[in-house]
DNA sequence: AACTGGCGTGAGAACCGTTCTCAACTGCTG
DNA sequence: CAGCAGTTGAGAACGGTTCTCACGCCAGTT
């Protein structure tokens, strides 16, 4: 929608893995990476329904981007599961709860050193986490905080 | 299920505020303390099915126990709703991906520092976080870590 | 250029978890 | 015991997600 340069990476990871990078799966992916915040699925179905991109095909889209790695999965206030595009790289999502834009950050040097540390306490193999923090962003703080 | 003890504090809580704690919402609330690893509503409402338990009954309770605090959702490998009942006071779950067999853990102080980073570099208003860790226990890793 | 095979897609049905509705019930208070 | 407010259970309704299957697109072949 915006940024026409992530879209080149992504084109490559697809056909690394030998997957077709078809049109839908680029609108869908455009959707989201456009986005500065999470969006539902069902936003990106509504929003993609005139270039003709079908919903089964949005949530199988999804699946496979999540897959790759190239969706993450977040929550917003209310508890309801959006989707937002990672930057290059392990980040963690800093996520207004109101307006649900999406601020990335990296936070594996803090986490790491506790995932060591629990390792060895508890003899599980770590082998991921999952690290979301929520705030008001400046702009929905400004207009009262419990807007859109 | 097995510990009694800690159903004490949580009648106090209710009481507190004035809200019923009926006999129902006692067994929801001793299946999610007594299990030592997070379920899901589905499973708590078969479990409880015969005694007399309506499944609305379990959603709102459950709704309610999260209000409260004293109930926390989290995930499983697969992506699920399950929920788990935290140790007094904040905590975060360390779960495994395959039993989902639950370990709390106090990790705050490595967040509130990183918080108090974000929310001097971005004018976000942090009002929250979301940690898990995931592993595979001991046990799952001696069955072959890819069963349950 | 036409044919063929394989994969991705779209429409709509099916499925299933969650919420809603409403009458019956329970535990209080007097 | 009567009256009241809040809770509950059964089942219907709802809505998001997945499944089914015929169709279309593309690459490779003739």
């Amino acid at each position: 929608m915006t940024d026409p340069e992530p879209t080149h990476d992504i084109e490559a990871v697809f056909r690394e893995k030998g997957i077709p990078f078809t049109r839908q799966r680029r609108l869908i992916w455009e959707f989201f990476a456009g986005a500065d915040r999470a969006a539902t699925i069902g936003e990106a179905a509504d929003a993609l329904r005139g270039d003709g991109v079908g919903q089964a095909t949005v949530y199988r889209a999804v699946i496979l981007l999540s897959d790759l790695g190239l969706l993450a999965r977040v929550q917003d206030r209310r508890g309801e599961i959006c989707y937002t595009a990672p930057t290059i790289g392990h980040s963690h999502p800093l996520i207004c709860g109101v307006c649900r834009r999406v601020v990335r950050f990296d936070g594996d040097g803090d986490v790491k050193e506790l995932e060591a540390r629990l390792s060895a306490a508890t003899g599980f193999s770590i082998y991921g986490h999952h690290l979301e923090v929520y705030g008001i962003c400046p702009d929905c703080r400004r207009d009262g905080g419990a807007g859109g």
